[in-house]
DNA sequence: CCCTATGATAGGTGACCACCAATGATGGGT
DNA sequence: ACCCATCATTGGTGGTCACCTATCATAGGG
């Protein structure tokens, strides 16, 4: 008794994009949470390293996560010293959030982590087939 | 502030693949969800139509599902009358699991729906594109 | 005929996630 | 000075999900 996928179901790229992603999505987070760390933590170092700076707020809305759930994310960041929280001298009720050179090492190494898992999860696939796939699921990305 | 997602993440097709994915997943979920499903569901209904009866702890080995969650939704699709559990005659610790014609109607009903969600989600893509793409995917699931 | 293994089921648990409401501080307009 | 909007923070809620355990019936070997 084969645990083949339904034809019903692998024929739909919906299904497949989704399974695959999950796929990806799991092995990441299981690194991740090997050091006590989750998907959000390495999206909001990312943020912080890419474009430097930003009000607390901000960095919510470029997320796209609930203001009150970037506060407890930053709590646990900057309770590592991965980042700084200090109020905006120019506006007292703002926090402004910046990674620290601790932050932007475990990023490193964080990116490093997610680039095997990508090896793991796209070894079927040639190098110009990568790109290709890439390039499209920029697109699906981007189109929304 | 524009809500641009860091490049540090866009560059990693895991990035790219697991927020696709959860948005065609999500897409398709609340579809289903109208309708009282989930995607177990359909995906049950899927295997049963695509690869016939099957004994009720093959159908859970199939979908890498657990045994006692097999059961609840086995007990959900049974209520709405879209299969049919009957003990097997030579083991009557098993359970034979059948899809009904009500079943199958409403299956062709959900793929229908799928493959608008699908519409949605590849809309940026020619169909020669999301040809390619839906082979890379295939080998990506099957290359597990 | 017992003993153990297998299958289905019921109930419960813990993780995770996105969201919401209340509170307190600050800013800025009138 | 006052009032209202904004921001951060806290604590809490509801839903989903995958899993685990205990229970009961049945099979099948010794």
């Amino acid at each position: 008794m084969p645990d083949t996928t339904p034809p019903s179901l692998t024929s739909l790229t919906t299904y497949l994009l989704s399974k695959v992603g999950k796929r990806a999505r799991g092995l990441l987070a299981e690194r991740l949470a090997a050091q006590g760390l989750r998907l959000w933590h390495l999206a909001t170092l990312a943020a912080l390293a890419d474009f430097g700076p930003h009000a607390q707020r901000d960095l919510a809305g470029r997320l796209a996560i609930h203001a009150s759930d970037m506060a407890k994310l930053l709590d646990e960041l900057a309770g590592r010293d991965l980042l700084t929280r200090d109020r905006d001298p120019g506006d007292r009720r703002r926090v402004l959030v910046a990674i620290t050179p601790a932050g932007r090492a475990l990023l490193s190494d964080l990116t490093d982590q997610a680039a095997s898992v990508q090896d793991t999860v796209l070894d079927p696939l040639t190098a110009e087939e990568r790109t290709v796939l890439h390039g499209l699921l920029l697109r699906l990305y981007g189109g929304r």
